[in-house]
DNA sequence: AATAACTGTATCACTTAGTGATATATATGG
DNA sequence: CCATATATATCACTAAGTGATACAGTTATT
């Protein structure tokens, strides 16, 4: 039973209609949801200066182009690649969607 | 000639290699590139604390849930809904595609 | 060759988001 | 009624985010 990208995105996706769906029909309590939902989250890996810089190379775009589809400043973009400063949560997740789906998952 | 979403998307994607093929063939300067770059970005609506708690109460989702959604931490979340705190750039960019795309659009 | 423009480096100081902890309230379910 | 999940409300600390500026290396145009 091997799950196909496109079955496993599904599967997500679905997963809290799924749930309130056999919450409602009694099969699991209210309080076994929620370990469904946090269930479905990986953690998104860290990303190095140095893996940002090849992340963007990959898909030839300058710093200013990958500060604006992440819609952050310029400056942001410049530190992270140095190794100033470190992107936070939301700007890791975004560098991972980038990284595993391409510019079209950042449109 | 109406552009469906999905030629849009691709469209989108293929910018800079279009862009490049056009330079390379020599029909553009490579002054000009970046200018196509930017044209193809729309900056980001602003989401205020009622429109992020509509927003997630319309994927009938927690606050812990999204932000685990979002790689952000729960007390994050809830400042945003109380409007204590405003999301940063990358935030909004996360929550601008959790309202176009769906869960799907973020996993 | 000289100049102009694009891209990236390097600082700096300031603002504010992000975070963890804790106490409290309010449903909701067993 | 009691336990749990969910959400509100503060608080203080840390670090990301930002804008400005000056400088250097590369590339394009004339």
């Amino acid at each position: 039973m091997k799950t196909s990208p496109k079955s496993k995105t599904r599967l997500l996706a679905s997963v809290h209609e799924t749930a309130q769906d056999l919450h409602n029909v009694g099969f699991i309590d209210k309080r076994r949801m929620q370990e469904y939902e946090v269930l479905c989250m990986q953690p998104i890996a860290d990303y190095s200066s140095t893996r940002i810089r090849a992340l963007r190379k990959r898909h030839h775009i300058s710093q200013a182009v990958l500060a604006s589809v992440l819609n952050t400043s310029l400056s942001t973009v410049r530190q992270w690649e140095i190794g100033d400063k470190r992107p936070s949560g939301p700007s890791l997740k975004l560098l991972d969607i980038l990284d595993r789906k391409g510019l079209e998952g950042l449109l």
